[in-house]
DNA sequence: CTGAAAGCGCTTACAG
DNA sequence: CTGAAAGCGCTTACAG
């Protein structure tokens, strides 16, 4: 079944039926009626390669979460296949949400996971094969997002979340960044005023943005509260739940433990806490913890996590929505946009007065 | 660019680029290198919609991931728009340990979501307008699956997860099933075994096979070991946290409550932790506890949970392995196949002895 | 081994 | 308002 078809069975011209799908004003109801039950009482589909050649935008989005682990520390690497981003508590929100708004907006969405610097030709190929009209990349760090960026033209429709930019007006694209710096900054301005003046913190993997923001901004906050960072107070990790624990028995192990630890995320947390009940001391009463992210098991934790949540989804529709907006116009518009978080508060933090 | 502009650039005709492009035998490999290194050097990727126009597979696949609750009981209804997808824990793993599986034979896939009735026109769209070449519904009931069905046309490639098929050989498709059956006679089994006597059961949605399957194999151990299920003991849940808490509150009413309860999905066995602890009761001493899917927050719970795994990332990879097979060869296969399941033995469960 | 040409199923100026 | 025709960028018999 073609429009052709279509054609012969109403008696137009295949010009008229394609008229009709596209919804052009001058067609006359009656005419566009018997061609749309035609339509309908054949099952017709426009084929959309065909579309799409002939210019009609295909209202397709690409998603590439990539989750790179290339130069990862040995004994951080996880070998085992289902910790990928199997169960990845930051890449799923985000995707399903991305896909509804699109979906809601009649987008489809192409989805694709990069786990090594040689499959980022993936991203290259979706643009240049013309199989989305625009694209979103997520869990990218800044080495392999400027690698993206290489092979990319001007003219392709891209966004970028959570991803630090070397200079905004360079790089064209559309940034979606969690006011990380602020969230962080509140989170240790939150265990200082519960009274807490030795404060640890587990930091992220520093080689991403969130990682980086997040610990400049807890520095800040000691900083502007005159508070000194002790370095046996650091543990760095790289936002993985082994080296959480790693982090945190590394600082348990200060001469003075400290009474409060802000851990960069919660999946680092879990493994914080395992460090934590190992050495015989209880959460909150010997030590404050408070994460980041808010995924769905630190309220199951114990005792819960207190944590800063970023709506994800929140993320994820802002980004569908600007992308959208760029592929109807048919032009990228270059943004920079930067969604808040709040602190959830459960009972991993006391106060110390 | 395109590869008009290839051809030009090499001296050769435009289908001498196609034969390399698509891998031709009879082609020189001194040609065959100049073609190579011109395509290289200008970036030149073929454009996709017209490969497909010319008769080139798609190579994409897609997922339909249906989450219908058209005709939901109310109170179970969680209006929150982040209580969607987002979340959930069985889709996110089969999503994205299919796309890996896809990904690695480079296939593209596109997922859309589907959260009622009206938007089962998606499923047929991608692939009428020949957007896929293959496609698999997962989650979705047994009316919503005839539905589809019907509008289906019998040549398209579709593949089925943990779907009622009413007659195998009617509906032709590829159908991946867990062993639901056999993995609840066996928690059943394992209860046994610890020596209870008094077990109770909070059942999962119905309507869908997963549900029914859980609730007869775990029937069928009762019976089999000559143990009478008391109505008391039945909580009928939907799969939904909240399911799960009304459920076991209703059990823990019983005149002599069960000492064992299989619940027939982790996610309701959180719910019934708080029905539990709000009875003042302690797991596993006054009650054992037994899930099912080995979700990640099951690990976390306290106690941790005694749960069923099936690998949903084995069972998207069989599936994708299944669709790819028959669409690379141009027809549907139709198979049923039946994935195992077992025992995760945690700190819920109790022996009765 | 390789080029010219037809064809895939649409859309859209162009002309009427 | 509407049809004939060109064109989108490929692939693939066909012929040589």
């Amino acid at each position: 079944m073609k429009s052709e078809d279509i054609a012969k069975i109403v008696g137009v011209s295949r010009s008229t039926v394609s008229r009709v799908i596209n919804n052009y004003p001058d067609i006359p109801s009656s005419t566009r009626e018997k061609v749309l039950n035609a339509i309908r009482e054949y099952n017709y589909y426009p084929n959309s390669s065909a579309r799409r050649l002939a210019g009609i935008k295909n209202s397709t989005l690409g998603i590439f979460v990539v989750d790179i682990k290339d130069n990862e520390n040995p004994h951080h690497v996880i070998k085992n296949d289902e910790a990928l981003l199997y169960d990845n508590t930051f890449f799923a929100p985000f995707t399903n949400a991305f896909i509804d708004q699109a979906n809601k907006t009649h987008y489809y969405v192409l989805v694709s996971t990069i786990y090594s610097t040689s499959e980022l030709w993936k991203i290259h190929s979706a643009f240049h094969e013309k199989r989305i009209d625009g694209g979103v990349v997520i869990g990218s760090g800044k080495e392999d997002y400027k690698k993206i960026l290489q092979q990319m033209k001007q003219n392709f429709i891209l966004a970028a979340v959570d991803i630090e930019i070397e200079s905004f007006n360079e790089n064209k694209a559309i940034y979606i960044n969690t006011n990380n710096h602020q969230a962080a900054y509140d989170t240790a301005k939150y265990l200082i005023e519960l009274g807490h003046r030795n404060i640890g913190i587990v930091t992220g993997d520093l080689g991403k943005l969130s990682g980086k923001k997040r610990f400049d901004g807890f520095k800040q906050a000691l900083y502007d509260y005159k508070l000194h960072l002790n370095d046996e107070y650091i543990g760095y990790g790289d936002f993985t739940e082994p080296s959480g624990y790693v982090a945190m028995k590394k600082i348990l192990q200060s001469h003075n433990p400290p009474t409060a630890v802000f851990v960069s995320n919660d999946t680092m947390a879990v493994g914080a806490y395992t460090a934590i009940s190992e050495s015989k001391l209880k959460i909150p009463d010997d030590i404050s913890i408070i994460g980041f992210d808010n995924i769905k098991i630190s309220g199951y934790m114990s005792p819960p996590l207190t944590t800063v949540s970023v709506s994800l989804s929140d993320v994820a529709r802002t980004t569908a929505e600007l992308l959208i907006q760029s592929v109807e116009k048919g032009t990228l518009t270059p943004v920079q946009k930067i969604v808040n978080a709040s602190i959830v508060k459960r009972e991993s933090c006391k106060s110390k007065k």
